[in-house]
DNA sequence: CGAACGGTTGAGGCGCATCAACGGACGTGG
DNA sequence: CCACGTCCGTTGATGCGCCTCAACCGTTCG
């Protein structure tokens, strides 16, 4: 079993990492693949090694509401010890390290820093949600979509920013309709704030207006 | 130092109650008072004891956003260890645990059942605001109103709801406008879902209705 | 080539916000 | 006791932002 290095990994450092490395077990999936499903008994906890994931949960309606997008080194289905709240599919091609909740629990029984790092790293999700909140609740459709482009942006290291994910996926998770993120897209252009470079490519031309628009 | 007996109380139970009972101190707060403020360093974590907590946050715009409300059991800025996403407020007269985040880190460094315990208390806090994302998300006023109503009436056992807010606190935990509000309650009405027996005291005639309409 | 898919653009409508007026519950001072 | 103001909630008129429905375009794949 090998592992990719974590050392340029964003949050979830020292002992959780060695824990779930130690216990877990690697997997590899290709996009579009379901991680776990919404409502199954959550019996695992993932974090994200290459690839991108995306949690999402489908309303008795049939509405989709997406609960967030997670990178190399976050970590997924902290939420709950019963049910999974949400579906989690692979974005992109994946790779994953999955780890039985009730080995993680053990651990953490016996060694006080695994604890307190899956405490942690549970309070970082927490947060990120926190602002997804505040975002659906407080914000403009335009708000919004810069917020996302704002976010990416900072993300990736360039100039350019890829955008993983499909108009779709942008308003599920923007609680918009793919026509209004198309709309908010062109008027963004039409304000030179940014350039799109392809149908999944944009180049932001005006970081400032960016930052400020999302507010 | 004296506590109100636990056993009655939702979540939380067992070891982290302990240590929070052990390591903190106990505050009485006044309808109104505020127990953190947002963007406050997160140095102490809170458990209700007494009376209801309202946590908020004001945005850049002045908008106001209602993280939740919290009853007695229910732990409050368990969310980062940096600063505070949201202040907290009384929104009745409360009485609550202050515990210093440093000592509860340091009791669970020692000991892995209460490090454990708050990585559970955590969760909880997470599935609450997960399916509040959802409802901000996905659902139409009337609906998001219901689901408020349903919720309150599950909380207390009788038939009759008092509702401990005003209709600003609902309006901001919801993302609507008090008219807003205020029309759907009277719509509720209309159709012989509820009936209104004082200004914030509600009667459920059609809990099916009701429970229906939460969707 | 045609079909399927993802994305853009336009026309029209609906839901909720906004603005404004009103009403009842409370206090305070005459 | 009543006039008075303030606070909270209700109700109505109007408007705007986003959704809905629909047509269209470019790309991909059979």
């Amino acid at each position: 079993m090998t592992f990719v290095a974590l050392d340029h990994l964003t949050p979830a450092s020292g002992d959780v990492v060695d824990a779930v490395a130690r216990l877990g077990h690697h997997v590899s999936l290709g996009r579009g693949a379901e991680l776990y499903s919404q409502d199954d008994t959550a019996e695992c906890v993932y974090r994200v090694v290459r690839g991108i994931v995306r949690t999402s949960r489908i309303t008795d309606d049939g509405r989709r509401q997406i609960g967030g997008f997670y990178y190399p080194g976050d970590m997924i289905a902290l939420e709950d010890e019963t049910a999974h709240c949400f579906s989690a599919e692979a974005l992109t091609d994946c790779e994953a390290i999955v780890v039985q909740r009730r080995l993680l629990d053990a651990a953490a029984s016996t060694d006080p820093t695994v604890a307190r790092q899956l405490w942690i790293a549970g309070t970082r999700c927490m947060r990120k949600m926190q602002s997804h909140l505040v975002q659906l609740g407080r914000k403009s459709a335009l708000e919004r979509v810069c917020a996302v482009l704002s976010e990416l942006s900072a993300r990736g290291a360039g100039e350019e920013i890829d955008l993983p994910m499909s108009r779709q996926d942008i308003a599920d998770y923007l609680d918009l309709t793919i026509e209004t993120v198309s709309r908010m897209f062109s008027q963004l252009q039409a304000r030179r704030v940014i350039a799109m470079t392809g149908l999944r490519r944009v180049r932001v031309s005006d970081p400032c207006a960016l930052e400020r628009l999302a507010a």
